[in-house]
DNA sequence: GATACCAGTTTCCCAAAGGATACCAACTAT
DNA sequence: ATAGTTGGTATCCTTTGGGAAACTGGTATC
């Protein structure tokens, strides 16, 4: 809200822990795909293209200690995994939304 | 804009576009300072908390290249080097403020 | 009887990212 | 003379991120 007050070393202090909230390739691809209804391990990793099984449950692990996802085991008869993402995840969606605007005239930009 | 009218895999892209350009742990602390008037590179140096000039010169490299900084050298007797963001640069502001605005809660949660 | 689905795990590997330390030449202030 | 400033390089090393491929045990389907 009041980032007009900061200091430029506090401003860098705050982007360096949201960087390091949502870093690497994957984090966040996942969590958009679990709020959008893949809640499954294998519907995750359809809607989330190319990435490995091995990749996968190493991020969802990651996330699940980050407090990001949350993990339900249904005790039926193929077995059942349901990951859904907390509202501590739902926070960062003014970020998210940025970055898909920001990415989409990327692409746009880039295509001229 | 219209983000709710995009499906998963097109928002999951976006955001993967938007991560690589940001990606890493000096890009944007280094946009930052720039942004703010820190224009010489020892000034960014001291401005970004604990970067080694390997790295501050490897990554203002590269910001150069993918045309999100300017570097200006001025035959000065000491000898002049600026840094300047581009417009380009700029139109992330959105998403860096978003970044600042979590990043600043995020530390108050955790200390809650 | 063979194949496929589920939710992962295991092993082995490579490339990129990042970090520590030292150094350079030219100039200036003490 | 000595130390500090400027904008970087050079060398070496460790960590991390990511990827390919195979495999597991249980169930269900063809």
């Amino acid at each position: 809200m009041h980032t007009d007050e900061l200091t430029t070393q506090q401003k860098i202090k705050y982007v360096q822990d949201t960087l390091y909230v949502i870093a690497g390739k994957w984090k966040l691809p996942i969590m958009i795909a679990i709020s959008f209804g893949h809640s499954r391990f294998r519907e995750i990793q359809r809607a989330v293209p190319d990435i490995t099984p091995k990749i996968l449950s190493k991020e969802l692990k990651e996330l699940k200690t980050n407090k990001l996802v949350m993990r339900k085991v249904y005790d039926t008869y193929p077995i059942t995994v349901e990951y859904t993402v907390s509202s501590y995840c739902k926070s960062l969606k003014p970020v998210v939304d940025e970055m898909i605007n920001w990415g989409q005239n990327h692409r746009v930009k880039v295509a001229e």
